[in-house]
DNA sequence: AGGCGTTTCCGCCAAC
DNA sequence: CAGTTGGCGGAAACGC
C-alpha cells in the first residue's frame, strides 16, 4: 500500500466547489481505497458509515470505524490507509463563505467540541475523544446525508437552498450527539463545551468566573489553564467579544442609542463598553455606526 | 489538578 | 444629554 508520498497535494476551493459554486460539497465514496495524504482550503466534515480503515492524520495513525465522526480544518492534511470494506461521507464546506447563521447552535456544548476542541485535542487525546455514533444515531445522520446527496445531484432550482437546509440539521444532530456522549477523554473536552456554551447562551446575562467554574466542573484556576490553551484567550475576553460583536449589529440601528445598544449586549456601563470596544476594534462605537452608515 | 500570592485589569462612580 | 476620560476597590489572571 502507497504511503503519502513526498509531496502533499492542495485542493483549492475552486476545484471542489467551482468558482462562485455553493461552498458545500457532498462525497460519498464506497470501498475507500487507500488515498495519500493531502490537504485543502475549507472544512471537511467525515462520516463513516461502515468499514474499517486507518486515518493518518498529521497527530498521527489512528483506527477508525462504523459511526465515526470527526472534523478537519483546512491546514490539517490527511488520508486513509488499510481500507476494508470503508464506506464513508465527505462534506466539503465553509461554513462562513455558506453564511448560515448560527443562531443557538453555538449554545450547544457538542457544537464546540466537535468543531473547535476534538480538532485541537486530537493530538494530544490520541483521538481518543472523537464522536462515535451508536447505530440509530448513524440512521439518523445517514438520512440527513442521503437528503443533501439527493439535492445535489438533482440540480433542480432551489438545490443550493435545500441541500444547506438539510446539512445545518446535520450539524444539529451531530451536536446534539455530541453533548450527550460519555467516555473519559471526551469528559474533559466536554466540561470545557459547556462552558463555552454557557457563554455562548447566556453571554447577556452577569457571568463570574465561580459560574463558569461550577458549569465546567473545576477550580477556577484549571478553568483559566484550559480555557486559554483551548481558545487563545481568557474567558472574560470570550464573554467580551461576545458581547461586541451582539453591540455590532444592534449598532446598525440608528435608532438606538450607543447606551441601549451596550445594555442590549450585556454590557453593564456605556463608559466600559465604549473603552473596550476602542480596545478591540481599534474605533469607538461611534465611529462603527459612521462608517456602517458611509460603507 | 488546584491553592496561594502577586500583578493585571475589570467594572463602577464621577467628572467633563 | 450622549459619549469619552480618570480614579479606585476588587475580581480575574497567572506563575509558582
Amino acid at each position: 500500500l502507497a504511503r503519502a508520498s513526498t509531496t502533499i497535494s492542495t485542493i483549492t476551493r475552486a476545484q471542489v466547489f467551482g468558482l462562485g459554486g455553493l461552498p458545500l460539497a457532498l462525497r460519498r465514496v464506497h470501498r475507500h481505497a487507500t488515498t495519500p495524504a493531502h490537504r485543502h482550503e475549507f472544512s471537511e466534515l467525515v462520516i463513516v458509515l461502515r468499514g474499517t480503515g486507518i486515518h493518518q492524520a498529521p497527530a498521527g495513525q489512528y483506527p477508525i470505524g462504523a459511526g465515526d465522526v470527526f472534523v478537519l480544518h483546512g491546514d490539517q492534511a490527511h488520508g486513509y490507509l488499510d481500507t476494508e470494506d470503508l464506506d464513508l461521507v465527505n462534506i466539503l464546506f465553509d461554513l462562513d463563505a455558506l453564511g448560515v447563521p448560527r443562531g443557538d447552535l453555538t449554545s450547544l456544548p457538542g457544537y464546540h467540541v466537535l468543531f473547535t476542541l476534538e480538532p485541537r485535542f486530537r493530538e494530544r487525546d490520541h483521538f481518543e475523544s472523537r464522536l462515535r455514533l451508536d447505530p440509530a444515531a448513524l440512521h439518523r445522520v445517514a438520512g440527513l446525508v442521503e437528503r443533501i446527496e439527493t439535492e445535489q445531484e438533482s440540480h433542480r432550482p432551489g438545490w443550493q437552498f435545500a441541500a444547506v437546509a438539510h446539512f445545518m440539521l446535520t450539524l444539529v444532530e451531530l451536536s446534539r450527539c455530541y453533548s450527550q456522549v460519555q467516555g473519559s477523554a471526551a469528559e474533559s473536552l466536554q466540561r470545557l463545551g459547556r462552558v463555552i456554551g454557557h457563554l455562548e447562551h447566556s453571554y447577556r446575562d452577569t457571568i463570574s468566573l465561580d459560574d463558569l467554574a461550577r458549569i465546567g466542573c473545576m477550580s477556577r484556576r484549571t478553568l483559566t489553564r484550559v480555557f486559554r490553551d483551548a481558545i487563545g484567550c481568557s474567558p472574560l475576553q470570550y464573554l467580551i467579544r461576545l458581547r461586541i460583536n451582539r453591540a455590532i449589529e444592534m449598532l446598525q440601528d440608528r435608532r438606538l442609542r450607543v447606551k441601549d445598544a451596550a445594555f442590549a449586549a450585556g454590557f453593564h456601563d456605556s463608559n466600559y463598553f465604549a473603552r473596550q470596544f476602542c480596545k478591540v476594534m481599534g474605533h469607538s462605537p461611534t465611529d462603527a455606526r459612521r462608517r456602517h452608515r458611509s460603507g
